[in-house]
DNA sequence: TATGTTATTGACCGATCCGGTCAACATCCC
DNA sequence: GGGATGTTGACCGGATCGGTCAATAACATA
């Protein structure tokens, strides 16, 4: 056993007193992580992100695997906390649900970007190294119902002859598309607070578009 | 000029002589290439999955980037043989010319179901040192024209309200969603010669449902 | 069968990469 | 000054990976 000093459960992220800093490297991570997967995901850049040096992020952190853990604790959290907290599952029109969804999605994704494919990363391909120590089943939970908020949808709403179930699908693979639009040219996602409305707005259009046309 | 053997442009595959490992190279390799980019394609796993052993391959090929540029002319070709004979600029019904290109693509995606996000790497994501050697000009044209054939499109067909462009968009993201339903769980596309048809099929369901709500 | 030719193998090499360490330096407080 | 705490980045050892090459298999010719 000759790693002990290495066992502790909880990353000793009490060591950052610096909140400004600790924020940037959950940042840096988060996106490093779900851009490459743990595997592949490099401590290297991460830090060069972050702006700080490699020994302060193992003396934050202990080691990857402990920084893997905390982050998926990190999303997790924040994810159910937005999601319990605002979302309404009363509504049944699924339109209305939907953009109040994209609303809580985008919001989320203004703290950083990358946390849904990190979250869906760590659910999807976590690699062996941390899949015993994740907790699938709140994942699973959050993949789905995240992603596709469908149950108790209202379908007589529907025109005749529209298959609620493709339409829904369509409003769903609508969204994804449209998020990408949002990509920048190399990689992936960067937006800025003040463009998020202009992106929500965006998006309802071609919700409202298909809400007339799906829509009796 | 310690290298000069590797110098020659062509590939030497005029050493393989068993069409169908080439076969199973070129597979293997373009899978491997579009999964991971160029600098971090493992040859490895190419030569593990194509079934040879690793000194055949660079007999073969004679190095990393000359079999990348290899695939590359090779998928180029491929493509534009097969467009180019096929497709219809003349049908103005946008949805009978969309049908049309996604059997052809479903038809490509048969010789090699990775063979489009290898090309479209190839254009977007090219490692330095394959970028010099790779003509952008012709990929371009490519990753727009078999992406989405769009032009000259009739939108008088259009309902009145419907902004046609936005009405592409939505297509175009319904089958960049679909396809997405037939990747295996773990990565990425694998279906067989008869499930193509019900593939296709698929996917007009979806094409009939939006042009019966966006057409008048 | 003997001999030459070509196809194929996989252990191995050297360069590079990357998680993790640690001695040294900086900063702050008493 | 002196101790405690925060921070650095050169460095280590092991793993990875493109590429090599001596050895062997398979085949052809005679």
């Amino acid at each position: 056993m000759k790693d002990a000093p290495k066992k502790g459960g909880a990353a000793k992220t009490g060591r950052a007193k610096d909140a400004a800093k600790l924020e940037r490297v959950i940042d840096a991570a988060i996106t490093e992580f779900a851009l490459h997967g743990y595997k592949k995901a490099n401590t290297n850049r991460i830090v060069e992100k972050a702006g700080i040096s490699k020994g302060l992020l193992f003396h934050y952190f202990g080691s990857k695997k402990e920084l893997y853990l905390y982050l998926y604790d990190y999303a997790v959290r924040m994810v159910v906390e937005e999601v319990v907290e605002r979302f309404d599952v009363t509504e049944r029109d699924i339109f209305k649900r939907w953009k109040a969804g994209a609303r809580i999605k985008f919001a989320l994704m203004r703290k950083n970007p990358m946390l849904f494919e990190f979250i869906l990363d760590a659910y999807l391909r976590a690699s062996d190294e941390v899949k015993g120590s994740i907790d699938t089943s709140t994942l699973s939970w959050m993949a789905w119902s995240s992603e596709r908020a469908l149950a108790s949808a209202d379908l007589s709403l529907f025109r005749d002859g529209v298959d609620p179930r493709k339409a829904l699908e369509i409003v769903y693979w609508c969204q994804e598309g449209y998020s990408k639009k949002w990509l920048n040219p190399e990689n992936r996602l960067d937006y800025y607070e003040k463009r998020q409305e202009e992106m929500v707005e965006g998006l309802f259009e071609y919700l409202d578009l298909l809400k007339e046309v799906f829509y009796k």
